[in-house]
RNA sequence: GGCGAGGUGGCACAACUGGCUAGCGCAAUCGGUUCAUACCCGAUAGGUUGUGAGUUCGAGUCUCACCCUCGCUACCA
């Protein structure tokens, strides 16, 4: 039986149209979940949106939508820009599903039945005019942050969940499975900054408004999102409070769940705990990825710089714009992008590099051998380490990808691209071609070229399934074995360029 | 304020428990070559490793002080 694999995504926020920085963590996800893949793994991948809460109420009120309306068309835009990016999640999941609904009504009252969540009084400051309530800390010179105003004491019915309860199990946990929380400097954050202090019982319903789940016992009340979105991983896949499914045992933990650092707070600390209070396994690991930054700039409307999935996938294409969030975003701190740079790794990289050395190799191999390419053996020293590199690439990138060093990775494949364009050189089968007597010795240095370029385009198809694509369809070869083959037979295709160069 | 990370050639980064002329990629300059998409290959240049002091035979790597940048600091997600 395979083994199995299955990585999350977390659920986009249905409050905007998500720019690149939000688009790269589908992307993210995809590469490890088609790598999984392609070594043989069972794949499960899962994304979707979250669509309940105050601010979706409000955006909605001021378009003049339903809550509906507005969720439905932003979730299609979401899942549009998802399919632009060529991800190939399993499962698009929206917390407005009713099957999600109505489990998360179940698992709020099995958690008030068990006494994990009981009915309190939240007190703090409220803003009368913009009917808020702010924490000491949201406070600006004591008055509401919003309008500026007075705010007053004011405390509400709502339901609390008993954090405390399960600080110790947590910090436990955390601290017995070092490989929980990556990078490890945002979990030293989060322990320090709140776990180590003591944790705060936490407020999981609202009465100021009604756009979520409706709390079965106590409809006036709706289920604090963040209890909603995060149980979104297990209601999908066939959670329920008093049956689980086939699926659900065959996919839950989550091996890898892939979030913005900004909200690990909510995955690694409530999230857990919701597990623990439901007597569930924690997922294997949680990724807090770093964000985007547009000219070291934080992505705002506000400031105007907000870059688009879309409109670079216009501009750049599909696998360039993969290629440069997979390959640029560090594992630990944020990465950035800017067009220029865009273009300087398009034509460094992916046209300098990895396309000439196709199109030069195809070309060869057309111009000497009518494009019929078989291994004639004639081997010199020269060979044994580039056989070596092609022969040692899944190796080099699964370790990389297993320690989510995405971006290093990449380079793993371009050492090989780089190493078969100075075997060219080295070569020189421009010169051999001039001597009959050489014949067979040039045919042998096509055919290691041709077959690091094959082994080279089967583990690209991961972050660049076109480019993966087209470069076998060029090789005019199927043969998907990850190492070097002795005796295959090539008859490539009239070669054609992969990536143009961008003027800049 | 508290906790944490970091300041290395134009840019983005590397250098395990201190040790050979501080490395790589991109950009730049020069040269060679021509199969290829007018940067394919090679070479060169470029850093007193934030500042100051100290420990040591020897420090980017340890100690102290200072300067600067960044992240986190609970119910908006």
């Amino acid at each position: 039986m395979k083994e199995k694999f299955s990585i999350f995504t977390a659920i986009a926020y249905t409050s905007a149209k998500p720019h690149i920085g939000n688009t790269y963590e589908i992307v993210l996800a995809d590469a490890i979940a088609r790598f999984k893949r392609l070594l043989g793994y069972d794949v499960y991948f899962q994304t979707g949106t979250d669509e309940h809460g105050e601010k979706i109420a409000t955006k909605a009120m001021e378009i003049g939508l339903t809550c509906q309306e507005y969720c439905d068309n932003i979730s299609q835009e979401i899942k549009e820009i998802w399919d632009i990016m060529d991800t190939t999640y399993d499962k698009f999941v929206r917390t407005t599903d009713e099957n999600h609904e109505k489990v998360v009504g179940n698992i709020f009252e099995k958690l008030l039945e068990q006494g994990d969540i009981y009915l309190g009084n939240y007190e703090g400051w409220y803003c009368i005019p913009c009917e808020s309530f702010f924490t000491e800390s949201q406070l600006k010179d004591g008055k509401c942050p919003d309008c500026g105003r007075e705010v007053v004491k004011k405390s509400e019915e709502a339901y609390f969940f008993k954090m405390s309860k399960y600080q110790k199990r947590l910090e436990d946990y955390i601290d017995s499975h070092p490989d929980f929380i990556e990078p490890e400097s945002r979990k030293n954050e989060i322990m320090n900054n709140f776990i180590k202090p003591g944790l705060l019982d936490l407020c999981v319903s609202r009465t100021s408004f009604d756009w979520g789940v409706k709390v079965p016992s106590n409809p006036k009340h709706v289920v604090y999102v963040w209890l909603d979105a995060l149980t979104n991983y297990i209601t999908n896949i066939g959670y329920d409070t008093d049956k689980t499914t086939e699926k659900f045992h065959k996919y839950w933990p989550a091996d890898l769940q892939i979030i913005g650092k900004d909200i690990i707070r909510f995955h690694m600390i409530y999230w857990p705990i919701f597990l623990m209070a439901l007597d569930l396994p924690l997922p294997k690991k949680i990724f807090g990825h770093p964000w985007l930054l547009m000219n070291e700039d934080k992505m705002s409307k506000s400031k105007g710089n907000v870059l688009y999935a879309d409109d670079l996938v216009k501009e750049f294409g599909v696998d360039a714009i993969r290629y440069y969030l997979l390959h640029e975003i560090p594992y630990g701190h944020d990465g950035n992008i800017t067009n220029d740079l865009i273009i300087d790794r398009i034509n460094a990289d992916l046209a300098n590099v990895l396309g000439n050395l196709v199109n030069r190799t195809i070309a060869m191999a057309k111009k000497y051998f009518d494009g019929h390419i078989e291994n004639k053996k004639e081997i010199e020293s020269i060979d044994s380490e580039l056989i070596s590199l092609i022969n040692h690439l899944k190796e080099n990138i699964t370790k990389r990808m297993d320690d989510l060093e995405i971006g290093k990775s990449l380079d793993e494949i371009f050492e090989l691209l780089r190493r078969s364009n100075k075997y060219i050189d080295e070569t020189m089968p421009w010169v051999l071609a001039k001597d009959n007597d050489k014949k067979n010795r040039l045919a042998t240095v096509l055919y290691h070229l041709l077959e690091s370029i094959r082994v080279s385009a089967i583990f690209l198809s991961p972050y660049l399934p076109n480019t993966g694509i087209e470069i076998k369809r060029q090789l005019n070869q199927m043969n998907q074995s990850f190492e070097f083959q002795e005796n295959l037979i090539y008859d490539v295709l009239e070669p054609s360029p992969i990536f143009q160069r961008i003027k800049m």
